[in-house]
DNA sequence: TATTGTTATACTCTATAACTATA
DNA sequence: TATAGTTATAGAGTATAACAATA
């Protein structure tokens, strides 16, 4: 958009009230303004949101299984594949078929892996500074905990 | 996934502290739930999120400019064409050529489109309702509002 | 020359069915 | 028979460039 804003340009600003008043649409608006900056923000390091999400948590959790992972991402084993596959790639990744059970994938990161997710850990850091400036500490600990208490839901099975 | 969870079958919980302590990660999931809940509940009415949120605007905003919306729904033009031709197709609603501007297109419900966004916002108020019942009234205010906080800043900008 | 809407098109993300190898 | 991972593939959603009409 060129520099002078609609409002400049003397229109009418679009009456929003009813989507704004709703969680839905206000969460899928910080959801992608959030992730514009993120995925602006990781760029630099070639990880996409998915990709970091995976890294972050072979790192707390060495040997666990792909099929876990992909779960609690709610991303589709079919569409984990090709993500594990490009990591372990890169060499930030190692897949071992487990020894008590070879239908499973035990996931691990190579030290190259662990130098990068710490790495692009900051950068998630520094998002996160950025949003507890702006909120304030209270306020944004309270947002937080209100997403994670949404968050475990289970909004479909529930009705 | 079978009904046993993961915990029954004696599997290590995953550690997802990191994640989970973050804003953006944990405003991705809720979006995901949320709008996996949505879309099912709105599948009846044969409108995705996009075209609800379309048909609210048009409905509070008659005669408003197509680029208009797009910019505020963070839909590119291009993608935006197709949608409001889709709603137009269904007789949901009408573009009109701008008199005074021929390059704009105004856009209006029709009386169809207004009955059909009406019984979509009662779906919606359901959902809504769902989510105050479990957070209670004013956690569920003070997350909107903290929420609309987010979502008014900008993000890549302000770097 | 700039802007709105449009077309064409490519890329990413997501979804489903069917296969394999293991159990 | 059931499960983890895989392959193939189709469908959304999203991105950019270029064009026509209009200003």
């Amino acid at each position: 958009m060129s520099t002078a804003t609609r409002r400049d340009r003397g229109e009418r600003a679009l009456d929003t009230a009813f989507l704004e008043g709703t969680l839905g649409f206000t969460i899928r608006i910080c959801q992608l303004k959030v992730f514009d900056d993120f995925i602006d923000r990781l760029a630099r390091r070639d990880l996409r949101p998915a990709e970091f999400s995976i890294l972050c948590l072979i790192a707390d959790n060495p040997g666990c299984r792909a099929s876990r992972l992909a779960e609690y991402l709610w991303i589709k084993q079919p569409n984990f594949v090709p993500l594990v596959a490009g990591l372990e790639q890169r060499k930030l990744v190692l897949r071992r078929r487990s020894e008590t059970d070879r239908r499973f994938h035990d996931l691990f990161l190579t030290a190259l892996g662990r130098r990068v997710v710490a790495k692009a850990k900051i950068v998630v850091a520094d998002q996160e500074q950025y949003l507890t400036d702006r909120l304030g500490r209270k306020k944004r600990d309270e947002l937080l905990e209100a997403l994670r208490t949404v968050a475990r839901l289970d909004l479909r099975a529930d009705r």
